[in-house]
DNA sequence: TCTCATATTGACTATTTAGTCGAATTGACT
DNA sequence: AGTCAATTCGACTAAATAGTCAATATGAGA
């Protein structure tokens, strides 16, 4: 008599029930570093994914859930790379140059993900919601210039705006060449930084280690 | 007999087609202010056109090619915004804050335009490629600051992501009660003006006569 | 090898969308 | 009022897409 422990069956169950479901986010991120997330379709899902139809929803009631889950994988990401410059970092200036670095170095190592996180930011605002409460807190407590005229708001737009349009870029195989540290700087002074000042916060930011493993070069 | 000038015939019929199509084409932009241009259909279209479905495709082979009409009619009104900076002014900086300066007041003036701009341009890179030609000729046309890193690619694509956001803000309704003139200085100070000349270069900028009509308000 | 809970499959229906075409409408002119 | 070329209409077909479900496959443990 086979009668297994149900919840040993259940964790045998998850492991495939994981794999499928990885092959479907990864399937769909791909779709979306190629075309608009609002122009794919469950049937383009399931082809690249490899995956009969019936199965995508067992995983997900819909493409939205789907898209949810790209999404809640990119502000993942977004989290892990921010957090070790939020805990290190008091000057406001520094962090705001670190997190944007660190923005970087990711498109520059994995352009599908540059493409897909440009693309996300505009069809699902609700995740990179928390990324810009942060950003625009560390932009509040940035020590204001003599005769203020820039508001935080507008900062915080043109900060955005200027990494959005530098992952897209990266994302579409431009600006491959990319000097990072002049992005940071461009940032910087847009923001109220004088050239002298923005140059040394680039000079004071800590150094990360690159990574081994190139996501771009395996695919 | 109504045997009518053939000629005369045609004309009258110029005058039913452009206002259809003129429809469609007011259709499709208050669509795209809306939502994203890949998830606009046929029947999205028509519907809010108040038009049969036919006609639309008396006047347009398809979605591809009404999306091209309004893409045209946007660098229309670029061309016509833009015209009258480029051959007046001689200094690329102040040619770049005209242009700039243009696109916000049309921006504040009339936010769908600004969300169709926005969207157009990811959709439709093809419209926006003179433009972005134009504004690197400018670039590169900039005196270079004492030891330059900043490539003008790399300027253009910060200018045009600061703008880009500017635009869709605006388009989203934040930012409404925006200072122009500091976007354009945070423009310019990102492009490595320093920022008493980026304040400068603002004040120079000759003033444009407020727009009597507007279109967000008549809307 | 057999069992069985779980996961996967793909054919199926229902709905949406693209694109067509003959019929009806329009409106300046006679 | 009548004419007629141009325009518009909307029902139609074909194709694409969403979502369902009974049948099949999987694989660890008995």
């Amino acid at each position: 008599m086979a009668n297994i422990n149900p919840t040993r069956r259940a964790e045998i169950g998850r492991e495939k029930r994981a794999r499928t479901r990885g092959q479907l986010v990864e399937a769909a991120k791909s779709l979306f570093a190629r075309q608009a997330v609002e122009s794919v379709t469950v049937d383009d899902v399931v082809r690249e994914a490899g995956v009969a139809k019936g199965t995508f929803y067992v995983h997900f009631d819909g493409l939205e859930a789907l898209t949810a889950a790209v999404a809640e994988e990119l502000v993942q990401s977004f989290d892990e790379m921010l957090q070790p410059g939020r805990v290190s970092l008091s000057d406001p200036a520094l962090r705001i140059a670190f997190g944007c670095r660190s923005f970087i170095d990711k498109a520059l190592d994995d352009s599908q993900w540059a493409a897909v996180a440009a693309r996300m930011t505009a069809a699902t605002p609700k995740g990179g919601e928390n990324i810009r409460r942060r950003l625009f807190e560390d932009l509040q407590q940035l020590p204001t210039e003599s005769p203020e005229e820039t508001s935080a708001e507008l900062k915080l737009e043109v900060v955005v705006g200027i990494m959005l349009q530098i992952l897209r870029a990266l994302g579409e195989g431009r600006l491959s060449s990319l000097d990072r540290d002049a992005v940071i700087s461009a940032i910087l002074r847009a923001i109220g930084l004088g050239a002298q000042e923005a140059k040394s916060v680039v000079e004071r930011l800590p150094t990360t280690v690159p990574e081994k493993s190139s996501r771009a070069a395996a695919n």
